[in-house]
DNA sequence: CCACTCAATGCAATAGATTTGCACTGAGTT
DNA sequence: AACTCAGTGCAAATCTATTGCATTGAGTGG
């Protein structure tokens, strides 16, 4: 749950249209504790008024592509959003559940990168580096 | 190019019949220097005699279940597979081209992780920890 | 040698996630 | 009023992977 972020603002700095269905969206997923899928999503914003599926999937490339919303591989096939790196949120790994297929947010300091060395000396452009502990979950273990 | 593995032995390790197809399959996995897709296998593996595309994913299935093939999820929608950390293959990041889906292994140093204190506290069972580096490569830059 | 079983495989159909093509709408412009 | 264009919806297509069911062939017991 994000108290910081304004959806409102982040659509404007990027210079977005800040239609009704992009703060929605940007609110589903700044309003979670994890990251959730493109289903998930489109599930929880249905419910209330309404918006298409391919609305919802041509808002996140779109928020992706502006860097507001990170888009996270998951040891399953769908993809999982969550808020991008910013001053509010700091960039982290993952875990998944290959049980539940949940995903869950590791606190920045649990698994320490160095991937200083490598920005220095890769030969291409590196966007991000994901991390991802894939496993069992503690409720599933039960 | 792996010539110290020998497939048939894995197999055997893994208490698998080992059988041409997954001969094949593995062969196809441990001869290339970066992992490759289903697609990829099936491509390589139909252009000679001949396999069906679901005799494919079953075997990959069963072999990384048997911890002899890893499932390597890119920043794209199609799983990657590599051989599993062993003795000749240790474990390593990888580098995910967005441009062209090329996905590259990187040295096992090139990115320092210490996940172990996340493995002492960590509420279930972990896995693999899973990293990967998205960026454009050095061939798609030009 | 025959009947039985079972793993490995093939083929067709299906599922799940995402993308594409095309039409519609409504705000701003000429 | 006519034009333009971004945002959206809907239907169909695409891509990747999985499932259900039939076939085959090696091994096993009678």
């Amino acid at each position: 749950m994000c108290n910081q972020c304004n959806y409102q603002h982040l659509l404007d700095n990027a210079r977005l249209d800040a239609t009704e269905n992009r703060i929605r969206v940007l609110e589903v997923i700044g309003n979670n504790s994890y990251p959730l899928s493109a289903a998930d999503i489109y599930n929880t914003l249905g419910r209330n008024g309404s918006i298409n599926r391919v609305t919802v999937y041509r808002i996140l490339d779109l928020l992706v592509e502006h860097e507001l919303v990170d888009r996270i591989s998951t040891g399953g096939r769908a993809f999982y959003y969550g808020m991008a790196p910013n001053a509010n949120h700091h960039p982290h790994p993952h875990f998944y559940c290959k049980r539940c297929g949940q995903m869950d947010c590791l606190t920045p300091d649990s698994l320490n990168v160095d991937s200083g060395e490598l920005w220095k000396t890769f030969p291409g452009r590196i966007d991000k580096v994901e991390v991802r502990v894939d496993g069992i979950c503690k409720n599933c273990m039960k």
